[in-house]
DNA sequence: TCTATATATTCCAATCTAACGATATAGTGA
DNA sequence: TCACTATATCGTTAGATTGGAATATATAGA
């Protein structure tokens, strides 16, 4: 029950729904998710880190960046189905059609510090 | 969106799971579901209208009683799909066996008021 | 070692949530 | 109409959640 209370927990706030609807389209560094939903970068990285506890998404580092990506959902299977179900929910949504647009503009290079 | 975060943070609370769970064996009165969750009647009412408001139940009268019941799903997809998910979740959950087995003893018309 | 940068963590304020008791509402039967 | 009962709503309180600024941590390069 606990760890399907966690997952459920996880989707409930739509900037973490976003993040994982902009994570069906390629691994992203906190800098780019953050720039992406115009958020500061701790509340970037607190929503990821409820979102890799739940086991929705997985991280690894590459140099100063950390990566975050979609999991496999080995780890639990409800997080599993959600993932699976989320690949076709909400891509109609207004919120997640501009997101997804303003996505490819969006470069680690580019973003200047804090 | 919107609809979709209302589902999820409808099944973010153990109580409101709990009251899907046994509904899926019969519908059930407010005062029964009050007493299989050991809850007060006020919290149970809310619960279930959070629950309706998402579509996962809806209600019907009989006279004093209102019944819950499962929602068949044509009111939201995501409710829906997420009802047929809750069937198979949660089965070995102890918590949910237990609710289950003191189900069959807890009656509408054994229980007193309030 | 020192500096710069990306991310995580801490702190605090504002808002939301869950619980219960008390009260209001609605339907039943005398 | 009056009393009784099941449910819904209101008021309040304690605890959780969210957000951002400030700070700490970790890694890369000079």
């Amino acid at each position: 029950m606990k760890k399907f209370i966690r997952v459920m927990k996880a989707l409930s706030d739509p900037n973490r729904v976003k993040m994982l609807k902009i994570l069906q389209t390629q691994p992203l560094c906190v800098c780019e998710i953050k720039e992406a939903l115009n958020i500061a970068q701790s509340t970037a990285s607190k929503h990821l880190k409820i979102l890799e506890d739940a086991g929705l998404v997985r991280s690894f580092k590459e140099g100063l960046w950390v990566n975050y990506s979609l999991a496999d959902g080995n780890d639990s299977p409800y997080a599993s189905s959600m993932i699976g179900n989320l690949k076709h929910w909400l891509n109609h949504d207004e919120q997640i059609k501009s997101l997804n647009q303003i996505l490819p503009e969006i470069n680690r290079i580019d973003i200047v510090g804090k």
